[in-house]
DNA sequence: CATTAGCACTCATGGTATATGAGTGCTAAC
DNA sequence: GTTAGCACTCATATACCATGAGTGCTAATG
């Protein structure tokens, strides 16, 4: 006699016995298979009935009457949300990353993030992306200016963290040595310490007073100051290992589909963008298929980790890769590395050595 | 009768002719084909005839009998060095490109040659690279200091041009602020004018000096330095478009060539080494399959020309695809960035407004 | 003597028919 | 409730043949 619980759990067993090996074979998983893999002395002929009763509820399906079954997008979101337990990584890799981490760490943010997003499409074996906050972000630390050429200056500004940003400015009335310093001081005095979202703001209400000795200084300081926050993006945005997504046999028997989700990756306002909206919600998600809402891409699946400074989600990493993944794997990996880029964020404000 | 030149005239205009119906085509060209496309009326056996010699001449070969022929690498390098006339991009496009680059001039260098490049890729429908100068090859401008937090520096080189590096130091004794001021001001003072090879034996000879007053100074500025230089690579090597790789039919038969071509992509001593030699030479440059010496990626090709700063070659721009590409579209429009690019180097040194 | 029509020959490609077998659902026995 | 047995389905593989694009050779042509 088997209780109601029984049941469940062995539809459970079973359908994620099929995701398993699905997600190994990439073809459709036979009774036999699961009968044989499963520990339980089932025979393939009940293992059968279980799976139409799954394929019923929604969760299986099968490409054609004689063949095993595959996992629906259901049947990957149940088995994602209530079936997969947690993976820890073994000590000796989870040690490794650590390691690794420590090394990049030393760099700078955009050679840190670029090399991250690296790392994680590694060791998923897909294509990794990190989407990383600007110094618009923070208050900035100082800023420099330094002229090249007549009608040319770099702006450097350095946020917190080791957020830098460097841009280029025309000017088209040349600024000799002594207004270049001039100006720099004024920026550094005016500025340090504000939120850049209200630098503009502050020097237009100066601007205003329009007896003010400085104003010549803050004009120049203004119309600089324009130009770098509107070239500086709003969020960073880092994808590597993009030739891994040709690797799968998904991809490889319609490449057509690999040059949708290019498309779209282009496109700074779809995918992108619910990647943004997703980083919002607290915790690591999982986008599958159908569930990105964008029509071509429903064989592709993504796993996003937020990671945060002083408690506030200021960015996300994450790993793009069919479908047919290894969720499990994945999780593991995107939940480890975004906890160790959440360490590096404390360790920079820090300022510590290693 | 005809004369020898004839004779010749007639073998060059067929080689020439089936090269381009292969380029486009993508498939063997047969002999009909050919009479049709010439206008010189002459009756596909007679073709027949000539491509018997010219395969005869290891110029073309046939994949299997009754198929048509395919030009093998030494007919694409006669057709290349002897046959093709060099092409000039119309007025409009040329004048595009020209606006185009205007726009991009104004960024600083890693972002201009990382468009640039994307801006070929997208012309030529190949992947592009460009290798570019680093502030290594420069003398630089000022060298900025800015601490962050109590263990880091970031240090900002800004070089001719519109060359940036900035780097990460870790320094194992904090730094207040009045001394990074003095070592800033140390390293501005001594180094600015001079180019980098000679920055460390400079300052080493100066550490000799022991009683120095400035000894501490030289120290703690040479440590910076060592770490600064060692992490600045010597050029940048930016490549954009590498997915366009796959859209080749060749690359859809057999993907695992594509990645064969990335794992020599990822090695910075194999491909980018022999890029890297090929520019040392005047002029543009092409490499087709065997010829660029490695196994696994015959059926690859590159076109690669200098760009140039005071005559010298300082860097290189190129498109990367299939053997079968478009060498004449190809060779112009890489010549015509590499002018543009060169024009950019001077514009920026002049620091000209637009 | 270069050119070309004619023709037999080759061989990749594509289509059709058939065999195979993996996997199924159902029924009846355990 | 489970499962052995079995008929059934259908994608895939194999064999076979027809097609036709393209060839090289020969002999006729101007």
């Amino acid at each position: 006699m088997m209780t109601v619980s029984d049941f469940e759990q062995r539809r459970n067993d079973i359908l994620e016995a099929v995701i398993e090996v699905y997600v190994t074979t990439a073809s459709p998983v036979g009774s036999e298979l699961i009968s044989r893999k499963l520990r339980e002395n089932l025979s393939p002929a009940t293992i059968r009935n279980i799976m139409a009763e799954l394929e019923e509820a929604g969760f299986l399906e099968q490409p054609h009457t004689s063949a095993g079954r595959v996992p629906t997008d259901r049947g990957y979101r149940y088995y994602i949300t209530s079936l997969m337990e947690a993976m820890r990584l073994s000590a000796e890799e989870s040690g490794r990353l650590g390691e690794a981490i420590q090394v990049l760490q030393q760099l700078e943010a955009e050679a840190y993030f670029h090399r991250v997003s690296d790392m994680l499409s590694k060791l998923s074996g897909q294509a990794a992306f990190v989407i990383a906050p600007t110094v618009k972000h923070t208050t900035v630390r100082q800023i420099e200016l330094v002229p090249v050429g007549t009608h040319r200056l770099l702006c450097v500004l350095v946020g917190q963290e080791a957020l830098v940003a460097s841009h280029m400015v025309e000017v088209h009335e040349p600024l000799n040595r002594d207004e270049v310093g001039a100006v720099a001081h004024f920026l550094n005095a005016e500025l340090v310490g504000l939120p850049t979202q209200e630098w503009l703001s502050s020097l237009e209400r100066r601007l205003l007073a329009v007896n003010d000795s400085l104003y010549y200084l803050v004009k120049r300081s203004l119309y600089i100051l324009q130009v770098v926050l509107a070239t500086e993006p709003e969020e960073r945005f880092f994808i590597e290992g993009l030739f891994n997504l040709f690797a799968a046999p998904e991809a490889r028997r319609d490449p057509h589909k690999v040059q949708q989700l290019f498309d779209y990756l282009d496109a700074p306002d779809l995918l992108r963008e619910l990647i943004r909206q997703d980083l919002a919600r607290e915790g690591t998600r999982v986008r599958i298929g159908q569930e990105l809402g964008l029509s071509g891409v429903e064989d592709w699946s993504y796993v996003l980790s937020p990671f945060r400074h002083h408690q506030a989600v200021v960015g996300g990493i994450g790993v793009l890769g069919p479908k047919r993944m290894d969720y499990r794997r994945t999780r593991a990996l995107t939940e480890h590395m975004a906890q160790l880029v959440s360490l590096t964020m404390a360790r920079w404000e820090a300022g510590a050595e290693a």
